[in-house]
DNA sequence: CTCATATATTCGCTCATACAAATATGGAGA
DNA sequence: TCTCCATATTTGTATGAGCGAATATATGAG
C-alpha cells in the first residue's frame, strides 16, 4: 500500500499527474539540468549561464524560457542583463522532486567543471 | 559552490548526464509514473497492471519495455505471466531520485485509484 | 500439431522538442 | 536619435515519443 508518510505536514497534493510529469520532462535534458545546477549557488546572469555551459546564446535562452514555463526559474531584469534563479516551491512534493535533482547533479563531473567556468567568467567581468 | 554531502558513503557518480537525463526521460510520463507507483509493493504482472491503469495491453506493454530499458524494472517470466518488479538500484544517487518519485507518486489520487483496481483485480482472478 | 491466451512488436501517423542560423527586441550610452 | 550589446524569438529541419490498430511471439492445454 502507499504507505501514509509525512502526515504531520501540511497535506501536500499533486492533483492528477500532470505537474509532475511536465517538471520531469523539464529535467530530462542534460543541458537544462546543467543549468539547474549552476543556478543552485544564486542568480545568475543569461551571460554566464552560456559562457559557463559553452553552448550558443540562443540556446541557453531557449532552454531557461523551458524552465521558466515549466515553474523551475524565476528571471529579473538588471538593465541589460537578465538575472535567473531558483524558484521557491511552493508545493513541497514537487520542491522534493527537484531537491533530489539537484543533489543528483552536485555528483555530476560535469558540473563541477560548469561552475569552475563560472568563476572564470564572473572574475572575467 | 556544490556542497560535499554524504561523504561518508562510498562515492557515488554520476559519470554524465546521461544517466540522469534517461531516467527523467522515463519519469516524464504519467503512465509510466502510475506503473511505477503500483510496483511499490511488490512485483505485478501485465495483465495486473493494464486492468488496474485502464489503458490497453500493447500501451502497457510498451511502457513497461521503456521502463526496463531505463533500468528502473525487471521482469520475470512464470509461464504464461511476465511479472514487473521495481529494480533494486546500485547508484545511489539514481536511487534517490527514483525514491523521490515514488514519494511524489503517494500523494497522487489517481495512484490510489489504481491501486483500488489493483486489488479488485487480483481478488478477481 | 492446433488452438487459446498472455505478452510483445510493428506500422502509420501526429505532435513536441532539439538545433543552427537568422532576425527581432530592448535597454544603455554617445 | 543612433548605435552597440545582451537577450529573446522565429524559421526551417530533423529526430524521437506517443497512440491505435494490427500483427507477431510464446507458453500451456488438449
Amino acid at each position: 500500500m502507499l504507505s501514509r508518510c509525512c502526515s504531520s505536514k501540511p497535506a501536500p497534493r499533486v492533483k492528477d499527474l500532470q505537474a509532475l510529469t511536465d517538471v520531469y520532462a523539464a529535467l530530462a535534458d542534460p543541458t537544462r539540468l546543467r543549468m539547474l545546477a549552476l543556478l543552485r549557488d544564486g542568480e545568475i546572469c543569461v551571460c554566464h549561464i552560456h559562457a559557463s555551459l559553452a553552448v550558443p546564446q540562443p540556446t541557453a535562452s531557449r532552454h531557461l524560457a523551458y524552465l521558466r514555463k515549466a515553474g523551475l526559474v524565476d528571471a529579473r531584469r538588471a538593465g541589460t542583463w537578465m538575472h535567473y534563479r531558483l524558484t521557491p516551491l511552493d508545493n513541497p512534493v514537487i520542491a522534493a522532486v527537484v531537491d533530489a535533482a539537484l543533489h543528483a547533479l552536485s555528483h555530476a563531473a560535469v558540473s563541477v567543471r560548469d561552475e569552475r567556468r563560472l568563476h572564470l567568467a564572473r572574475k572575467a567581468s
